[in-house]
DNA sequence: AAAGATCTATGCGTATTCTTGTCGTTGAAG
DNA sequence: CTTCAACGACAAGAATACGCATAGATCTTT
């Protein structure tokens, strides 16, 4: 799950991220609003926080943009309370949900599951691939009837792999995703947190849900 | 497929390099915009992704130069967000497809995908010779109902066979497309990957879907 | 300061890739 | 028809690249 805070004061946007990084999401925060808007366009967000009051280009004016172009990304908008006509035009334009600050965390957080869940189209949210089941919601994580815990690493990373289950995902793939913007191509980390969730998730048996697909990368696969 | 990437950020380079060959795609990455030029025409490359900025040669320049020398290699251009009036350029100078910085590399894996399909004039995808079918999405073979293991190299190897079904293919025509630029003339890899594949598709079938041609190389059929 | 999480570095085993050499086939010249 | 050279098939082994595990460095959180 990977999220996009465009928001210009930084002590907000650093609380946000944080709140958001702890639940395991992706975050990439942007200050401004030109490049918001291309990232937009361009990263496949699931989904998008956006503050209304930016400098440069107005807010309304880059969700109208990006709806044109055609990204069907789920949008939260923040706004200050007095800012009633900003809130309704925001959702003319194509929000699908606003929060006016100041806001306590938890209420972002639980809107953001929401959005999410929505747009995901999964009526139960809950991810399963054989007996190893992932519940996005309450962040739990079993096989069988054992609880395995997860550091928020390796269940972000468990998150994507089970949500694209039986594709084969490239190690590219994997950093863009569950590693924030990063073009750092010479590290291992992928692998050794594969390593971690094969010891967590496995454990004690022959064989392991996730694969390798030697030069290619790795799926998530029940059967053999 | 051989593709060709003109890049100079190493880091962005060597990120989309390691995407496109888990891919399977033999790659040739270039950091300079005349040794780019250089190579695009000296070399049958079946794509090329060009940054149009790179020092030195301006990328425009080096697309309209290959174009005129009679290249008619798909060009996929990278470009920042911002500059659309370069973009407009590039496709009037030739360009086939354009991606804007950054970028998620689904997308452009999914273009080069695109960009070669069209090139190749398949519509489907999927590549058939008789009974033996090849799915360059999901990177999957099989013969009858017989799923095959192949590595990446007999894989890359194949599905050029296949995407020149009934064409004789000689064995620089091969390397070209199959090996990339560090590759050794004097040897017989051709020779021992044809024999790996035939192992592993026509395995205790009389006669190989890949015939040799003495003299010249080989073809892939399937009537006799 | 301690504990935990994340990331880096390194060595090892093994799958893959490539090289080398032998042998069988083919086709043309004698 | 025989001989011979060129060519290709294949086996076996060497070199290489890849993924895995482990240990320790670094950064965060409490």
């Amino acid at each position: 799950m990977r999220i996009l805070v465009v928001e210009d004061e930084p002590k907000v946007a650093s609380f946000i991220r944080r709140a958001l990084e702890e639940e395991s999401y992706a975050v990439d925060v942007c200050a401004d609003g030109q490049q918001g808007q291309d990232w937009a366009q361009s990263i496949d967000y699931d989904l998008i926080v956006l503050d209304l009051m930016l400098p440069g280009i107005p807010g309304l004016e880059l969700l109208k943009h990006i709806r044109k172009s055609g990204v069907k990304t789920p949008v939260m908008i923040l706004t200050a309370r007095s800012e009633v006509d900003q809130r309704v035009k925001g959702l003319d334009a194509g929000a699908d949900d606003y929060l006016t600050k100041p806001f306590a965390i938890e209420e972002l957080l639980a809107r953001a599951r929401a959005l999410l869940r929505r747009a995901g189209g999964v009526p139960t949210g809950v991810l399963e691939v054989g007996d190893l089941v992932l519940n996005p919601v309450t962040r739990e994580v079993t096989r069988g009837d054992q609880r395995i815990e997860l550091t928020t690493k390796e269940y972000a990373l468990l998150e994507y792999l089970m949500r694209n289950a039986g594709r084969v995902l490239t190690r590219p793939m994997i950093t863009e995703h569950v590693w924030d913007l990063d073009f750092d191509t010479f590290t291992n980390v992928i692998d050794v947190y594969i390593s971690y969730l094969r010891n967590k998730i496995d454990k004690g048996r022959e064989q392991s849900l996730i694969q390798t697909v030697r030069g290619s990368g790795y799926v998530m696969r029940a059967d053999v």
